[in-house]
DNA sequence: CGTCCGATTGATACTCATCAATACCAGTGG
DNA sequence: CCACTGGTATTGATGAGTATCAATCGGACG
C-alpha cells in the first residue's frame, strides 16, 4: 500500500559543506524547535546527522504502522496527521506546523500517517542516530519530553472538543486554536490561514464536510468571521471566544 | 472550589522504617510501574522520598489547574481523569489503574482532575524531589518518556473513537480496551470489572448515560455480553471485536 | 419498610449526517 | 478567448442517530 512519495532529499550533511545560509545556526525554526535547547557546538554535532527533505502537496512523509526509521523537524509548510479505521473512516489527529517535531514518541512504528498539505520542508534524522545523540544529552530528552507533555495537553483539549462540543463550537474552537498556534510561532494576525481543505477540518473535528461548510457560512453571515480564499479573517474575536465556550 | 479531600497520608519514609512487607522492593506494582527500570539501590533512594497515600471513593487526588506539587504512582484502585468545560460539560480523559503514573508530563499545573472511583492506594513524590532524581537518572526520564508516548497513543485512539465511531462501537471498543489494560497488568479474565459508573463511561465516550445504558442492554440481549453487578462478562469476543471495527 | 441514588426503559425532539444538486475555481486544450 | 474537465466547496431537502425529558426500576442501607 505504499505509494511512491517521490520525495527529494539532498545528500547528507548538505547543510555544512560550504553552502551559505543553510546551516542549523541559520535555521528558520531553530528557536522554536527542539533544537533551541542545544548549544552551538551541539548544534553542529546534530547538523552532521541531518538530512534536508522536501515534499510536494499530497506526498506522504510516513505512513501509519510503518517502522519508524526517522524523526523530523518541520521547517516550513504544513502536514496533516491521520489515523484510519479499517473501513476507511478517517480521523485527523492534528496538523504539524513549522517548529513541530514528528516522531517524538520514539516508538517502533509511526502511530499516524503524515501527509503534506502543500510544499513542505523538513529536517530528517535517522532514529538510531537521534536516539544516540539523545542518550548523550539528557536536556534534549527533557525538551522532547516537555513537548510530549504539550502534545498530550493538546490531545486532551481535542478529546474534550470531540466528545462534548457542538458543531459550531468545534469549528470556532478550531479557528481560535489555529490562530493561537500561529501566534506562538510569530505569525500573529487576524487573518488565519487554512492550509487544509474542508474535508481535513471535518475529519479533525468529527464532522462532515457539509457541516463544516455550513458552520463557516453561518459564521460569515453573522459577521463573526470573513471567509477569504485560503483562510478566514476573524472579525469578532470576543464573540468567537464566547461561542467556543472554552 | 477545593473540597477537603481528607486523604490519609503516613509520615514520609514510612515504607522503610522497619515495617515488614512495605518496602518498594515488595511493591505490588513495581514490575509494571516506572520503578521497573530502577535497580535496587536506586529503588531505595526513591523510597526515601516516597509517601504512601490512600483515598476513599469520591475523594480528589488533585484538581485541574492546581499547581502540580506532586506526582503519583497508582498502587491499587482506580481513578478517573476529567476535564471540565466552564458550563459544566465534562469529559473523562481516561481512567488510571494500578501501575499508572500520574503527572508524567511534569508540567506546572495539572491538566486534569483525578478522583478516586473507590478505595485507592498511591505512592506520592514531591515534584521537585522527583525531578531531581530524574535529572540524575536519564533512564528514568527515558522510561517516563516512553510512557508519555504510550499515553499519546491511547489519546489518539480515543480521538478516533470520539470522532468517528458510533455509539455501539464506542461502548464495545471501551469494554475491549479495558479488558486489554487489565490483561497487561496480569488480571486476565473474560469478566471485565467496571469500577466507574455509567455517567463516567458516558463522559468518557462522548455519549449520554442513557445511550450507554441502552447499548449495554442491547449487547446483553444479543448475548454478546452479560451484565453482572460491577462489571460485564464478555460472551462473544470475536463478535465484539468485529463490532468495534478496530 | 422506606429512602436514596444509580441504572434502565420509553416517548419525543433535535442536531448533524446523508443524499443530491449546484456553484466555484484552476487548469487544459480547442 | 472560451468551452470543457476535475476537484473542492456550498447549499438545500430529508432522515438517522443520539440527546433530552420523564417515568420506573432495583439494590444498598438505615
Amino acid at each position: 500500500m505504499l505509494v511512491d512519495t517521490g520525495t527529494f532529499e539532498r545528500s547528507p550533511h548538505a547543510c555544512h559543506h560550504g553552502r551559505s545560509g543553510e546551516g542549523c545556526a541559520d535555521c528558520k525554526v531553530r528557536l522554536i524547535s527542539v533544537c533551541s535547547v542545544l548549544a552551538l557546538a551541539e548544534l553542529e554535532e546534530l547538523e552532521a546527522l541531518s538530512h534536508h527533505l522536501t515534499l510536494d502537496k499530497g506526498q506522504t512523509l510516513f505512513g501509519q504502522g510503518e517502522p519508524a526509521g526517522s524523526v523530523y523537524n518541520v521547517i516550513d509548510g504544513a502536514l496533516r496527521l491521520t489515523r484510519l479505521l479499517p473501513d476507511g473512516r478517517r480521523q485527523v489527529m492534528g496538523f504539524a506546523l513549522p517548529g513541530d517535531f514528528l516522531g517524538l514518541a520514539l516508538q517502533e512504528r509511526y502511530s499516524v500517517s503524515a501527509e503534506a498539505l502543500g510544499p513542505v520542508e523538513t529536517c530528517r534524522f535517522g532514529r538510531e542516530d537521534f536516539a544516540e545523540v539523545m542518550a548523550a544529552k539528557p536536556h534534549l530528552l527533557k525538551s522532547l519530553h516537555e513537548r510530549a507533555g504539550y502534545e498530550l495537553n493538546l490531545a486532551q483539549e481535542q478529546m474534550l472538543l470531540l466528545g462534548r462540543r457542538t458543531a459550531e463550537e468545534k469549528v470556532v474552537a478550531f479557528l481560535l486554536s489555529l490562530r493561537d498556534r500561529y501566534a506562538r510561532t510569530g505569525h500573529s494576525s487576524v487573518t488565519v490561514e487554512l492550509p487544509m481543505g474542508r474535508q481535513d477540518m471535518a475529519d479533525h473535528l468529527g464532522l462532515t464536510i457539509e457541516t463544516v461548510s455550513r458552520m463557516l457560512s453561518r459564521l460569515d453571515r453573522a459577521h463573526a468571521i470573513l471567509l477569504v480564499p485560503g483562510g478566514v479573517r476573524l472579525l469578532d474575536v470576543p464573540r468567537l471566544e464566547r461561542m467556543a465556550a472554552s
